[in-house]
RNA sequence: GAGGUUGUAGCUCAGUUGGUUAGAGCGCAAGUUUGUGGCACUUGAGGUCGUGGGUUCGAGACCCAUCAUCCUCCCCA
């Protein structure tokens, strides 16, 4: 027998913390609700050409694909082995895998909206928790396993979108008590404009790459990144000029007009950042010039929401403006724009800062002890009386110890017992004991109600 | 994909320059206590030292390989 294990990056969830996971994903989903969005859900796999190209060249290469079935049929070994070959060129061959684990909710929601347009009310908001996959290698708050949880707009061009995209991720930290977050947010058509002053639009993902590291390499090595990319030392003082940029979001709003302002696709970005800052009225966003995001689909407003600083995992959600998502699966004009929680990560913040509130560990409310067949019989009567009233309980699976039955109730947490014994069931009584203070009374049966164990 | 770390009881970890029968704390089980838990005390169960090979009279320790793990880079949630 092999010893059991699981997959790298995959984790097992036991009660404690799918309760307090979910107590991240009911806090999510309820705000998302509050905001009027409406839930989706979509396969697991996804057609490998739904996945291929959307994400990079380096997102091609953290796609979990599928191997086909069938391969072993002797009949398709000649191609099987041909289509093997063009493998190790680096190629995918549909011979052999035609299917992935999908690796964002962003491009199946594109691939949906692509294939229901005809059906959909617009503007459609739409959330989704869902997991998904990534062949990364896993480290600290990263895993090849997550869940993320997104909320998109489809067919509205309004700013409004992201105004309201911006409460939520502000009520959905506040109420989780992540008060220590930072919204950040800057517009694609800053970088645009960036990359077309510089004189080179084509170089617009080279730029946004390099100086997305900023605060990680520093500005002489993302210099020299800029220069190892083909940009010559005019551009690279323009750029430097634009990440010199600092002060408060009105400053830096001010600061990025003089640069960038007489374009007019900078115009547009800076109008962007301008209506989110006024109409948000969020005290944890900052504009960001440096913010670039991964995704190349993005086309306007991009946000990027980062863990208090003191815990060093970064970024805990992120998304922005889509212009023509839809259009890589043949429907153009449908532009959009969402945003993602990663919850794994908002967990392991929450943890290290321990902002789960105690409430969240509580299951069963109140244990009835088993003291022999008899007593067991009043107890079970009793404690389904309580359960049409919604009291979780449960009866002490056999005669055991008192003893033993505290430790079980101590334990899994619950903070109530009922001691139904034989003199209890002469006076047609139950004992009443709350674990926590270690008060107990003795009441009439009849008098067992929901209001007691709260 | 590149680099590094660690692997000893269910968990967290000790284990000296290589030396006889591998330890502790927590947890678990039983008891002190046959109707009142958390504390205390007593007793007990539990380890092919990740795996395979090598060096040695002798390996948990040294060497090689391998697997797993965690971390860093890249990229991301």
């Amino acid at each position: 027998m092999a010893k059991p294990g699981l997959p790298q990056g995959t984790r097992d969830f036991g009660p404690e913390v799918v309760r307090k996971r979910q107590y991240i994903f009911n806090t999510i989903r309820s705000v998302f609700e509050l905001y009027g969005f409406q839930p989706l859900e979509t396969p697991a796999m996804e057609n490998l050409d739904t996945l291929m190209g959307k994400y990079g060249e380096e997102g091609d290469k953290l796609i979990f694909k599928i191997l086909n079935n069938g391969l072993d049929n002797p009949d398709k070994h000649q191609q099987a082995r041909a289509d093997f070959e063009k493998v190790l060129e680096g190629k995918n061959v549909k011979g052999l895998t035609e299917r992935a684990l999908k690796y964002d909710l962003t491009i199946p929601f594109a691939r949906y909206v692509a294939m229901n347009h005809g059906q959909l009310t617009f503007p459609f908001k739409r959330y989704q928790i869902q997991p998904v996959w990534r062949a990364d290698r896993p480290q600290k708050g990263r895993y090849r396993e997550f869940y993320q949880c997104d909320a998109d707009i489809v067919g509205s061009n309004a700013l409004l979108n992201e105004v309201e995209l911006a409460n939520i991720y502000n009520d959905v930290f506040t109420q989780l008590g992540v008060t220590g977050f930072e919204l950040r947010i800057n517009s694609r058509k800053l970088l645009a404009a960036l990359a077309a002053f510089c004189g080179g639009a084509e170089k617009m993902i080279d730029i946004t790459v390099a100086i997305d590291k900023l605060d990680k390499i520093g500005l002489d090595k993302v210099k020299e990144e800029l220069a190892q990319r083909g940009l010559n030392n005019e551009q690279i003082d323009t750029i430097e000029k634009y990440l010199a940029i600092t002060g408060s979001n009105e400053d830096k709003l001010e600061q990025i007009s003089a640069l960038l302002g007489h374009l007019e696709i900078g115009r547009k970005g800076i109008e962007e950042l301008e209506t989110v800052n006024r109409q948000s009225a969020i005290d944890n966003l900052v504009i960001d010039f440096t913010l670039a995001r991964g995704l190349n689909y993005y086309t306007g407003i991009i946000f990027e929401a980062k863990a208090p600083a003191t815990v060093k995992i970064g970024s805990i959600g992120g998304g922005g403006r889509y212009d023509d998502l839809t259009g890589l699966f043949g429907v153009p004009n449908i532009p959009g724009v969402g945003i993602s929680f990663g919850v794994d990560r908002i967990y392991d913040v929450m943890e290290e800062l321990k902002l789960f509130p105690e409430g969240v560990y509580t299951g069963t409310q109140v244990l009835f002890f088993n003291l022999g067949a008899e007593e067991s019989k009043t107890a079970f009567a009793t404690m389904q009386n309580l359960r049409k009233q919604g009291v979780r309980c449960e009866l002490y699976h056999e005669a055991a110890k008192m003893n033993k039955q505290f430790n079980y109730a101590e334990k899994k947490n619950i903070g109530f017992v009922v001691i139904i014994g034989s003199q209890e069931i002469q006076s047609n009584t139950g004992v009443v004991k709350n674990l926590k203070t270690g008060a107990q009374e003795t009441l009439p049966l009849a008098d067992l109600t929901n209001k007691l164990f709260i």
